[in-house]
DNA sequence: GTTTGTTCCAAACAAACGTTCTATCGCCCA
DNA sequence: TGGGCGATAGAACGTTTGTTTGGAACAAAC
């Protein structure tokens, strides 16, 4: 895998950009004339080159027959749509996730640009945060977040905890330390929290926060 | 407005289909053999008519310059590409945002959900957060904060504000208590800070803030 | 019955466009 | 010194493709 230029970067990026704004691909002699090439050969070539690295796709003999692999195809891309099952609040317990949950009709849902979304979107579910008390996780009222349910959970990662003993939901790092479980807040002003690993019920990892103002 | 004829229909899902599998649009003669029209002037007539309709949008003399105005892209949603054009962090200016650089090329983007999506689109962008001083808006860093660029500020509106003698970017809810302007952090745990309407220079409205983690 | 508007045809034209050919320049290396 | 190579040029070539022209069939309006 060779690096990219910056005249490749460049129109790459142009590309990307035009085809944002029309809809459609430039030909050959618009990246030429807004990335200053003085041969629409040139152009080709380099084309030719981001083909062969996998960044782009291109049609023979078609006019405009360029595609981003890596893309968002000018504007329009699939979303995700991920269910809402719940609310996440201290003291009220997490929603159980089942996979008929996850398939069920009839829930609220927040779609997530391709950026936030990982390869597989199946086990993906959302949160609705209700209540101040996730504001050490720099979480407000109101914020959706969106967890991922998984086995692998490691050190580090942001979890949706539920702490038997004091019943209360929280999202925080998690670090395994002997037979305690350290749940570090994401806010760095804030302290730790250490409990013992039997009472933590990890429920999700947390892919991503949105929140939405105005 | 007028009724759109079953060849017109056949035109329209052609196109649509295409262009979900090809990432462009078809040719005047794709359509031409694909609905069974036996010359490409009829495929123009009907094309005109279709952007009469307002169906669709036509570049004259671009090839394959064919846009579908209202695409869901067959189930697919739209995502609005927004630019991140830099970044936000206490001490460091807030970037002039200029019609130029909203469609200047080769910015990072992120692509915004229809949820998060206001009507008009051509005047959003966002920052990526730096440091930890945006912390009592509960933003973390790393954070993209999306911004509308607009003069219609609210008392309670969360803006992106620079404060000229603090030398110092901050994200808060702005409220004017005459000549004064009060900025209460999103963290109700924290206290507001009042400063001169002078001393404000107000770079946006947050619309959205999104946190990936993972 | 003529007019008028719509829809459809076939062919030709000209612009847009991808591709290719040849040549040059700088750079590394034997 | 010279050959190989990546990158760049300029120009020409031939296909793709949007557009136009002139006409015909048909139905509704007058």
């Amino acid at each position: 895998m060779a690096k990219i230029s910056t005249r490749q970067q460049r129109i790459i990026d142009y590309i990307k950009g035009y085809r944002r704004e029309h809809g459609y691909a430039p030909s050959v002699r618009d990246i030429q004339i807004a990335c200053d090439i003085s041969s629409t050969s040139v152009v080709d070539y380099n084309l030719r080159i981001l083909q062969r690295e996998g960044v782009i796709r291109r049609s023979p003999d078609i006019s405009r027959g360029l595609e981003l692999v890596d893309d968002d195809r000018g504007g329009a891309v699939e979303v995700v749509s991920v269910p809402i099952i719940g609310a996440i609040a201290a003291g009220a317990p997490l929603p159980v996730v089942t996979s008929d949950i996850l398939q069920s009709e009839g829930l609220e849902t927040v779609g997530l640009p391709p950026e936030l979304t990982p390869r597989v979107a199946s086990d993906l579910y959302a949160l609705r945060v209700k209540g101040y008390s996730m504001i050490d996780a720099l979480i407000d009222d109101g914020d959706v977040v969106v967890l991922r349910r998984t086995p692998d959970i490691r050190n580090g990662d942001m979890v949706a905890a539920w702490l038997r003993a004091e019943e209360e939901a929280t999202l925080k790092r998690l670090y395994r330390e002997g037979d305690h479980i350290r749940l570090q807040p994401a806010n760095v002003q804030m302290q730790p929290i250490v409990v013992p690993a039997t009472n933590v019920e990890v429920h999700g990892k947390v892919v991503a926060v949105i929140r939405r103002l105005e």
